[in-house]
RNA sequence: GGAGAGGUGGCUGAGUGGUCGAAAGCGCUGGUCUCGAAAACCAGUGUACCUCCGGGUACCCAGGGUUCGAAUCCCUGCCUCUCCGCCA
């Protein structure tokens, strides 16, 4: 959520901001409401001062034993008055706030402006090796193998599903166990947090209203599957005030993540890089707002130093506004090379949101003036299974069929070095 | 799922229609005292919004309602606790 604050003040600035998202939010309008707001609360406050200050003068007068019907009934006809306008007041309330919850955040000056194809490479880390063989790709290789059954996952649960058996669901705990032991001795504190939350959460972190046909909701008791544990995480702390001394918050945690895709279908079908149902390692920063950019640098570079950890060969790209998501305000992404489908991969995408969402949330920490502030939210991925596997099936395969366990993951194998 | 009890400031807790934004205690901040600390004593101690910058309004879980007037009465929702049922 923005701050009306600013849309008041600098009006032009939240239009060019939002017009590189490509919104189309109606910013006059809501200023228009807002002033409409504000001449309500004028008259309708003034009303209730000489209501209360009347009241008073009823009560000393009855218990004085004195009769009071003449400022009653006056007081009457102003009640009357103040209920037409309060009821005025929540109407335009209603209308602003509907207005507000769907302009998407504005991005930072940093970010490259127009779409997709203006992501700009930051960085690229290791070296992408051509094998003298034909590497098979991942849904290939990981039936042969019996470690990957996408048709029998399609049997139970329809298109976008995939079984993992043996060594491969072996290979996905070993990937998980990994990432969390890096994670927390880096300083992040592992949560295990519900994978079904409330919409309010789903609000709190932007997930709502726009991305509502993205996500599973349960028919009884509206509720919804998290598409990502940042939801979890983050709103671990929403309608709350934190102290400064507790900042900065890390957190991490390893949950399914269910989308519904829609919209998506025919695109990147094939094998488990574009499901319904995967696993993730999520990341979740709760900062001071002048540390952000620096934590997200850092949050990124935790990111990164999995797949270095992995030796799979990545790229950092800052994205262009208009391939940024609703709530972010700034946001690398991370994409390996997968040698079989010989294709960059999104990995990980690591976000700053800025106060978007601690507005959202209403949560704010006391700073060392006492002085109530938003934090900033900062979250990234670290990371999603579902890409990480094909990623290690293909580079890591062997001329023979076989798939070398990447060297740092061998402790968490029991000591297994290949699979085949 | 059934029955009951309850949700008041950072915390404990009083308040059942009229100077209640809310007693008291604890905590916290500042001061006196002290070499310093503790104790004692004194003072202060919420947030948001509107503003013609004088001040005003709202907030006692949330949202409605009754009333001249609501923390207090009514309705709805959410949450917590106790007992029963069910259950990995």
């Amino acid at each position: 959520m923005l701050d009306i604050r600013m849309l008041r003040e600098n009006p032009e600035l939240v239009k060019a901001g939002i017009a590189k998202k490509n919104d189309k939010t109606d910013i006059d309008k809501i200023l228009q409401l807002d002033n409409e707001r504000r001449e309500i609360i004028r008259e309708v406050e003034q009303l209730k001062g000489e209501r209360n200050k009347v009241s008073g003068e009823v009560a000393k007068k009855k218990k004085a034993g004195e009769e009071a019907d003449e400022e009653i009934k006056a007081m009457k006809a102003v009640g009357e008055k103040i209920s037409g306008l309060d009821q005025k007041q929540r109407d335009v309330e209603r209308d602003m706030h509907n207005l507000m919850i769907w302009i998407p955040n504005i991005p930072h000056d940093s970010v490259p402006v127009g779409g997709e194809e203006n992501n700009v490479v930051v960085r690229e880390w290791g070296e992408i090796k051509k094998k003298d063989f034909k590497v098979l790709p991942h849904w290939e290789i990981g039936e042969k193998l019996g470690i990957l059954d996408i048709a029998a996952a399609t049997k139970i649960s329809g298109s976008g599903f995939y079984i993992l058996k043996g060594l491969g669901a072996r290979l996905q705990r070993a990937l998980v166990a990994y990432m969390l032991d890096t994670h927390t001795s880096d300083g992040f504190l592992e949560i295990a947090a519900p994978f079904i939350v409330t919409a309010d959460s789903m609000f709190g972190t932007g997930q709502l209203p726009k991305l509502a046909d993205d996500m599973y909701k349960t028919t009884e008791d509206e509720m919804y599957l998290i598409p990502t544990s940042e939801v979890s995480l983050t709103n671990c702390y929403k309608q709350q005030i934190l102290d400064q001394k507790q900042l900065p918050i890390l957190m991490v945690s390893h949950s399914p993540c269910f989308r519904r895709e829609a919209g998506a279908a025919g695109k990147d079908t094939r094998g488990m890089v574009r499901v319904h149902q995967f696993e993730k390692v999520e990341m979740v920063k709760i900062v001071e707002p002048e540390k952000s950019y620096e934590e997200l640098e850092t949050l990124t570079a935790q990111a990164e130093k999995i797949l270095q950890g992995l030796q799979i060969p990545y790229r950092v790209s800052t994205l262009a506004s208009g391939d940024l998501s609703f709530a972010a305000a700034k946001c690398y992404d991370l994409e390996l090379w997968a040698e079989g489908v010989e294709r960059w991969l999104e990995i990980s995408s690591c976000s700053n949101f800025e106060d978007f969402q601690a507005r959202r949330m209403n949560c704010r920490y006391k700073d060392s003036d006492k002085k109530v502030r938003f934090p900033h939210t900062i979250n990234g991925s670290g990371l999603a299974l579902a890409r990480l596997i094909p990623a290690i099936l293909e580079n890591y395969q062997n001329a023979d069929g076989s798939v070398t366990i990447p060297e740092v993951l061998v402790p968490y194998m029991s000591g297994i070095e290949k699979i085949g």
